[in-house]
DNA sequence: TTTTTCACCGAAATCGTTTTCGGTTGTTAT
DNA sequence: ATAACAACCGAAAACGATTTCGGTGAAAAA
């Protein structure tokens, strides 16, 4: 029942604690017949060592952090499996928090992880989050960070993202080459980047296509959620008789959408093409399955581990870290919810 | 840039460490006014104490763990942000770990938890799961755990479980109630003790209400997925012409089930009523919107963290630990795949 | 004045592991 | 025979916080 410790060892084999542990740890100086007897009752006995102790005298705790604005979110889901897969590969361990887009639950996580003495953090910033002392501070505590997704220029760390901009640049693309003119946008919030950003891809893609950019085609969904989409569709159905497209900023509106030009009877693509962005589980099984981008968040939770971990050795070794900013690719994923791209041969 | 410990306030004040720490926490034997200069100072200086020294010592990390079968399936996530909301709130951090279904990794897991000195578990068995002496040497080691969702009556602790034969009782009840009768169901693979349940409650009902029990009316499906529910209904549609409902052992089967009804172009619910099971997200997007049994795994995650700081407390002041099993109440959530129930009155 | 009491503080041990820096053998070169 | 050198092993300090058990000095009681 009492743990078996080094000390317990060392006084069974009649050996110092020092030897036991340099035998574990096969140091050269130790002899080859010692160390195996040390070896043989460490598994007879099950010895598994202290991780606290060891992360006392070692001052690393091969924990990270990772904190995620929500855990349900599919995408999300995604990047914590991405990233404890890679940390478990690796040895570390990941404790998973969640913001729900707070600011204040953001910092309170910050300062938890660091008592915790995690090596190292995976943040995805919250929609609040317009200041970042709190992010600099760790920083320059010596604890590595590296932002994924939702990321600030303003924070000099690693960072892995999507081209925002690109993808739904690629997206609007995609539905003026499938024939669509008329294309309404549904925009989130003002704060994070990523919805700027899309929208900007947006604009820029009617804009080289020589499509003229219509402000009242653009509507902006304040919270992440299938009901707005919902609304919204219906808005935006009655403000513009001819429109031809809508490009959702994510998955879960462009299906409320969907739900709702279903229930007003509007024929999806035939009347009205829908893209969403991010390619959640549930486009899969939409009735029509729903055209989206693929947003690749298991890699991303991959990478983001990867680099971090990267950092922390290099921080470890007192060399100065290099922030890296790692673009993951992502690409148009067609589904029944917009036409068929038909290729032109010549 | 260093970090701030007892001894640096210590020397900065002219005290001993000793002093610092009752300061800190409160002693009575501490004056006035030298705890107010420790406490001004360590404020100042934003002192936050090492944990890893306090686990050391304290013999508690504040760490519990949480194993799931698969991090990205809803119910899941539920659990998750459920148990970490709960955990939090006492102080509590998270490590999430993944088993994929796998036992070697279920093994392997809880061997790195207990490594990391984690103060008690939180465990959904995995399918492959069928000798448990890995759990029950970590509970005599000391180390509390608390099954939840899947559990196994061979582990002798707490456990957290809906009760999967009368809800599944009561999803075929209400079919039956809304002039169902030839009803197919479609139940997991063998090993799981929930599917089992699940299936029993299904015949249950069925022979309480006088109707005969066919077994060719029952698929099995190996893998939990949309694919299968997809492929199983088509299947049932030609084996039974005359089948009215589908009640399949969780909604992502359901609603492979609904895409494939309605790509034969067969009504929902008039012809044929769907039931699924667990009340994903992604049942209310559905078309038509999938009926079902709410399974909350928020609540569960909640409730299990609860019970195992109980034990994790009873478990520190000497007590033996008394197993509590805890059910979490069910109940069908009726949507637009099944039929309206029409309320007798008299 | 002497004793008791009380308020306040600190020395030191402890948790379990790691690692430096010597020491103690015994063996080999001089 | 002495010096030099391996080959092994252990004492002890560290990591940072906690807590027991005495101390010290001053005020109160005798």
């Amino acid at each position: 029942m009492p743990k078996i410790t080094l000390k317990k060892m060392a006084e069974k084999l009649g050996l110092s604690t020092a030897t036991v542990s340099k035998a574990l740890k096969n140091y050269p100086d130790i002899n080859k017949q010692t160390k195996q007897r040390v070896l043989d009752l460490a598994a007879s006995l099950n010895y598994q060592p202290n991780s606290l102790a060891q992360g006392l005298r070692n001052k690393e705790s091969k924990i990270i952090g990772l904190i995620v604005p929500k855990i349900v979110h599919h995408f999300f889901s995604n990047i914590i499996a991405g990233a404890i897969q890679a940390a478990e590969k690796n040895g570390y361990l990941v404790i998973i928090l969640q913001t729900n887009e707070s600011f204040e639950l953001e910092k309170n996580h910050l300062k938890r992880l660091i008592e915790k003495n995690v090596d190292g953090i995976l943040l995805s910033l919250s929609d609040k989050t317009t200041q970042h002392k709190h992010i600099n501070q760790i920083i320059e505590g010596g604890v590595p960070v590296v932002l994924y997704d939702k990321i600030s220029k303003l924070v000099n760390c690693s960072k892995v993202i999507i081209n925002d901009q690109k993808s739904a640049y690629n997206a609007t693309k995609y539905l003026i080459d499938t024939g669509c003119r008329k294309i309404a946008h549904i925009r989130g919030d003002l704060k994070p980047q990523t919805t700027i950003d899309r929208f900007k891809g947006y604009k820029k893609a009617l804009v080289d296509n020589k499509i003229p950019y219509d402000e009242s085609l653009v509507y902006t969904c304040k919270s992440l959620s299938f009901e707005e989409g919902f609304k919204i569709a219906k808005k935006i159905v009655n403000d513009h008789k001819d429109v031809d497209a809508v490009f959702a900023f994510t998955d879960l509106v462009a299906t409320g959408v969907l739900k709702r030009l279903h229930e007003l009877n509007i024929k999806v693509p035939n009347q009205i093409s829908v893209m969403g962005f991010s390619n959640w589980f549930l486009t899969k099984i939409t009735t029509p399955t729903l055209s989206t981008v693929q947003q690749p968040g298991y890699e991303m939770g991959q990478q983001a581990f990867e680099i971090l971990l990267k950092d922390i050795v290099t921080n470890k070794k007192g060399n100065p870290i290099i922030p890296e900013i790692i673009e993951i690719p992502t690409y148009v994923i067609p589904r029944n919810s917009t036409k068929k791209l038909v290729s032109v041969l010549k």
